[in-house]
DNA sequence: ATTATTTGCACCATCGATTGTGCACTCAAG
DNA sequence: CTTGAGTGCACAATCGATGGTGCAAATAAT
């Protein structure tokens, strides 16, 4: 790639060439030129300059000056699924709309990887960080609070910042009430045929966990736990949970709450393996909305967890000066088997053909 | 939000601290100490206290005066589908292996906004630019030129700087005949039964065309581009097409050729408003892999582009001094139905449960 | 005509890190 | 004792933008 290219125009060459300070040119070309009572014709003749070379700031400078950057960070475990992309699609739009940068990155679910990633976003020196589901959120408010930087937890929560996450209690029940009425009562399901797959140790599991138990014991009865598989979030333990189950019982639940849709990609994987007909008679439900997964050829049954609003309540909250150290819960919407929800990709407009 | 905190260390409060100049404390914190043949015990003792006042550098600071922020860009259309947010995923974890920092960043293939967005990037003084799917490559590339940073084309390809793409010919010639090779002998797909639907008018697009074209011609007969529809990468608006053609015909063609995962969600939406039986015998090829697309009720033929292979050749072109303007198109791999096939998520460690 | 205001802008320090330059000191060789 | 080489570090300029302060010229008030 050539290196050459006349280093980009700053300040000091605009202000050579109109022969205006320099301090006059950041004036002009920053807005503040008004309050700084600068005539309307230097301002013009300062901004024509500025176009003739295509100045554009020097982010990093200005940054360094005011200690802020025009950043906005978005923390996600992964990008590579449906529920974190279009949260990140979201959220570029949010923060496009009130005049900042995006910035979006993903940190495995790897405490170490949360904490040194958001080290680094504190030295680019961002201006609000929205952490969305991290494994361990107290810790990175810890460092956010040194750096003085607002910021916010979502999908899962903390105890030291404003948390906005789904409500997963809810939601659970929800899902697990929709799945065991999906039966023909004529053929209900039965306790031991209805099981959780997914998931670990982490407050959304937990509730949604709580959600199955409690509905699960109301309508058909809770025996053991035994029907609660937390498999973390792989598709490749998921698979292979279903893949013990299927040896020791030759065949699957009827009945599964899948606990999110990177679970029920190890459920894919598991079907790759085995005839068509080991899933004649199956209902899924899966806490996660996939477009495509709503499709399959048995029903699924998926919680659309409603991210817009997730953001919308954060960037609220974000911008009150001492938010209450708080969980919001906003709750998730039950998705029918076979049905295309909008998405965030809809708001973009498509011209040509 | 507490905006207190005791602002972050700086080179300078450590060199209080330790009775050194900033200038040794800059050296021993960037590792050039040895070069600057500063004492060890001098270096041991700056680093204890670094450590003890939680130092990080300012990376605004040091990028303006390095005039490089360390930052590596990757520009997408979109994050919400499979094959850019597992781009993105694999992208990450490439940038970070090379010690730099990932910022992933959409522009909704709109070529202002991709305008807007690299120059926000070059302000940032980003180190180098992954542009995937860009409309406007090559204004791009002006801009990027004329900052002296490093970029290269991912996806769509332009005529000023190395691409690496797909190779989208070949890749629609495999899905094509595998379309048609899916029907039974004995009630073999007519040339009146096989359709395109999706993409515009880009270069992926026309190239997936044209090998739709060609193995149409070969296999079965070309007539008319009648059956060719692009439709945009709009879900709304594929679903619109489709409904047009289902108006016109009472039924939808039995060969679909669907130019990417995102014109699939439109023929979703429509299936969502028809009965099951409409689709009883369709067999839909698409142009792009989505794990849960793979499993639909009906044969779903996809084209799992090597996105993997694509960033790898990309990260080699783009260490080069200077790298040929040239195209290099990587193979995709066509994928059966049924079938579940690992993802960047797959490198990643999912520990407890 | 003289003083008071207002207008229009330049000057300079500052943000934090980097790096070329050079000075003072130690130690050994002559 | 002088010279030369090497060691260890400090100084100061620099990256580009910002904003407080102050000063001269233009205009208004008396």
């Amino acid at each position: 790639m050539k290196q050459q290219g006349k280093k980009k125009a700053t300040i000091y060459d605009l202000s050579i060439l109109s022969g205006c300070s320099a301090s006059t040119v950041s004036a002009v070309l920053n807005g503040t030129w008004r309050k700084r009572r600068i005539k309307e014709s230097t301002a013009e003749l300062i901004q024509n300059l500025a176009e003739q070379h295509q100045y554009t700031a020097n982010l990093q400078a200005r940054g360094l000056r005011n200690s802020r950057s025009g950043l906005v960070g978005l923390l996600l475990p992964v990008h590579d699924n449906r529920y974190f992309s279009s949260m990140a699609q979201t959220f570029e739009a949010q923060v496009r709309s009130h005049g900042k940068c995006p910035v979006v990155v993903s940190a495995s679910r790897d405490p170490r990887e949360e904490i040194a990633t958001v080290e680094t976003l504190i030295s680019y020196s961002i201006d609000e960080l929205f952490v969305a589901g991290a494994t361990d959120p107290d810790s990175i408010h810890t460092l956010c609070e040194a750096a003085g930087i607002r910021h916010i937890n979502i999908d899962l929560p903390g105890t030291k910042a404003p948390s906005v996450i789904s409500d997963n209690y809810q939601g659970a029940r929800m899902l697990t009430e929709a799945i065991i009425q999906r039966f023909d009562p004529a053929d209900p399901l039965k306790p031991e045929e209805l099981f959780l797959f997914g998931g670990r140790n982490d407050h959304a599991s937990r509730e949604r966990i709580r959600g199955f138990r409690d509905i699960k014991s109301a309508l058909l009865r809770m025996d053991t736990d035994a029907c609660i598989q937390p498999t973390g979030y792989s598709p490749n333990m998921t698979q292979k949970a279903f893949e013990a189950f299927y040896e020791r019982e030759g065949k699957l639940p009827r009945g599964l709450f899948i606990n999110s849709s990177i679970n029920f990609e190890g459920l894919l994987r598991f079907m790759a393996q085995h005839p068509h007909e080991t899933f004649a008679d199956i209902v899924v439900g899966c806490y996660d909305y996939d477009p495509f997964g709503s499709f399959l050829a048995f029903p699924v049954i998926m919680i659309r967890q409603d991210s817009e609003s997730m953001l919308a309540k954060a960037f609220e909250l974000i911008e009150e000066s001492r938010p209450a150290v708080k969980i919001h819960l906003i709750p998730p919407e039950l998705v029918h088997p076979r049905t295309a929800l909008n998405g965030p990709l809809d708001s973009i407009r498509d011209v040509d053909a």
